[in-house]
This record gives C-alpha cells, structure tokens and sequence, in this order.
DNA sequence: TGTACATCAGTGAACGCGCGTTCACTGATGTAC
DNA sequence: TGTACATCAGTGAACGCGCGTTCACTGATGTAC
C-alpha cells in the first residue's frame, strides 16, 4: 500500500528540474547551471534530464526565459504600483519606476539578470510590435503612454526606449559585473536617481 | 655559428605571452585565452608560462589591462580628433565623440572589450581621484572640460559621470551580447545618435 | 476484466575531452673569486 | 682569463577534475482488443 519513497517514475520531472536550475542560476548564475548538479539536487540520476530536454542549452535557454519573465513581473508590480493621479506625472512616475526595478532586480538578482541576457535565442526588438513581450514590451507601453499624455513628443519617442533600456542596464551592468560593483550601496540609490535625472530631462518636452 | 631556430631560453618570453594572449581574446574573448594555447602559439611548452604568470587568472588580467588600455586610447584619438572651434561647442561635441568612441570600440572589438570589463582587480572610479587613469577617467575629463566653459552646470556634473557611462556601456552590452546583437549594423549608428542626444539634452543647460 | 505489447521515463556505467596545474628534470646564463 | 656554482628559464610527462553526452538496459504505464 505504501508507495516507495521515490517511485521509478518521478511524475513532474521537468518543471522540477527547471525550477531546480532555476535555484541554482540564481545563486551561481549562468555558469552553475550544471546538468549534473540539477539532477543531483533534485534527486534523479544524471541523465534523466535528456528525457525532456535536448541538451544543457536547452535547459539553460528555459531558465533564461523564466529569469527574463521574472524581471518583466517584477518591473510591473512596481510601475502598478504608482499611486500618482495626474496622467503626466503619473506617467513620469511610471517610467522612473520602471527603471528603479529594472536596476533593483539586476541588484537583487545578480545570477538571475545575468541568466536572462545569456545565450537567449534572438533578439528582443525585431519580432511584430504586436506580440512584443518581456521588459523591452514594458519599457516601450510605458513609454507609449507618455506621448499620449503629451509628457513626450513623439519626435523624441525615436530611440527612447534604446536610451532608457541602454541607461539602466549599463548601470546595472557596471554595478553587477562591472568596475562599479565595489560601490557600496547606500551611494548608489542616489547616483541612480540623478543619472534617471538625465534620461527625464533629456526625454520630458 | 648559426643559433638553432628556437633557442632554449626565448628572452622575451613575457610580452610575447602577453600579445598573443591578447590576439585570442582578440578573436575570441576572455574563454579563448587558454593557457596552453597561448603557449602553443608562442612556440614554447604549455607550462613554460607559468615562469611568468603566476596562474591562468594572472595572465588574464594582465589581458585585460591592455584590453583598458586599447579602449582609452580608442577614445582619447577621437577625442583629440575633434575640431570644433567655438569652446563650448567644442566641448559638447568631444563629449559626443568620447561615447562614439566607447560604442564603436566595442561593436569593432568585442573579445576586447569583454575581457577589459573581466575580472579585474578592483573599482575603477574609487581610488584618489588624482591617480584615475583609463576610459573613466577620460570621460570625467571631458565632462570638467564642460563644466569649465559653462557647457554643463555644476550641480548636474554630480552623476554625470555614471549617466554618460552606463549609457554608452549599456548600449554597447545590448548590442554586443546582448538581446540587440541581431541589429543590423546600418541601423546602430542613427539609433546611438539619438541616444546620445538624449544624453545631451539630459546633461547641457 | 484481462492481457499483450508499444511506449515512456527512468537507471548505472562508461567515454572522451581539454583544461589548469604540478613534478622532476635540464640547458643556458651570469657572477664571485 | 678560467672556473665553480647558484640561479634562471625552459622541457616533457603526468594528474585530477568534472563535465556533457551516449549506451544498453529496466521498471512503469497506458492502450487496443
């Protein structure tokens, strides 16, 4: 009657496994998504995995796309969450936010960032606008909204969303990675707000 | 009379380890400098190399300081290349010059500049503010230059620095290893000029 | 309801890779006397 | 000028690592009849 402690067939090995390396970016990032260690950790042998996925890249490409979702979700619960009323400052608002969380994720999730921009298949501007997804979508909607308040013409929308996506992920590429990554972090709250003190005059008519 | 073809001691082992290290990160980045391989073109047995470096890590940062190096230089001749007459216009356009510079330097050499931006020893924009030396310090440079001749106004020097810095290395990052590496080259320059323009309009009162 | 059998999802052993690094050694050089 | 000897800068062989991947196999499941 009682079932075996790990049955032969395991049931839901890949999204176990998925999730597994998923703990395992996080915490070592790209180059600790290690085909033996997942299984290990989630008690199967070694090779168990290429029963559901083709090889190591394909398992890494599937933590890359959990990672790059888990930083469009965390981009917007943040810009959800401004309360401002006025559509243009509202607006305003939305869009700082949406770099402070693109920047705090980076911070927060160092293997996790760096999980999402590795290898991944393609590019992230070049497929039909219409089914445009990830935090590129996210940034570009925000981005929308502020010409149709007016807070930006729609001259200077060209090239916006390259500007501000360049903007906050070199500054979180030179704090993660970079020779900015000894900064301590009580200064770069700050630094961050002044430099999107750049990317808003240089974009706000 | 003659000395054979390969002498027993080379007599300028060091630097030649150096250039050809720096050639296969060159053509292949910072993976590609592999020990063994870098003895192998060198003509000299593969641990011959440890007489000179203490281990794999010592010779890449050796590396990567010529990769800095390179870089600066790249930014400091276009810098100077610069004719603008009228100061201020001068300075605005050596500032813009300065980020062509940084992204061109990485679209043109990316092994480089991925393994400048490696594993180096320490922050660069930490140490006595005397002694700042390579692409940061460059960059700080231009910007006094704005600020002296009324260009840039004191109060939005503050943060600059890092605004012109992780915008440049943010969109050289997208675009070289990042989710933009599929841009089609043509399109990269009119794009950088509008993100520089933001920068500009970000920065100049 | 039972049964034969294809298919699915695991297992353990083994291979080959190329690396960084270490060891014991040797050929060449420079210097003290 | 000669010589003994320490030191420097090479050599080739070997080790150990842990990985990704493949192979032949087996236990479990589901389905057609």
């Amino acid at each position: 009657m009682s079932s075996p402690a790990q049955p032969y067939h395991h049931g839901n090995l890949r999204p176990v496994l998925v999730e597994t390396a998923v703990e395992l970016a996080r915490s070592t990032g790209p180059d600790g998504v290690v085909l033996r260690e997942v299984a290990r950790r989630a008690g199967v042998s070694h090779n168990a995995a290429y029963r559901h996925f083709s090889d190591r890249a394909d398992l890494l490409s599937e933590v890359s796309q959990f990672a790059m979702g888990d930083l469009e979700r965390a981009m917007v619960e943040r810009i959800d969450a401004v309360t401002t009323r006025d559509p243009a400052a509202r607006a305003r608002e939305r869009l700082r936010e949406t770099g402070r969380a693109y920047v705090d994720f980076a911070l927060a999730e160092p293997g996790l960032f760096t999980v999402a921009f590795t290898s991944p298949q393609g590019p992230a501007g070049h497929e039909d606008p219409e089914t445009l997804t990830g935090p590129y979508a996210v940034l570009n909607a925000v981005l929308d909204e502020l010409v149709e308040c007016g807070a930006v013409t729609a001259e200077r929308r060209q090239g916006a969303d390259v500007a501000c996506w360049a903007m906050v992920h070199g500054f979180a590429e030179l704090h993660v990675h970079g020779p900015l990554r000894e900064v301590p972090a009580e200064m770069r709250g700050p630094v961050l707000e002044s430099v999107l003190d750049v990317i808003a005059r240089g974009l706000f008519a």
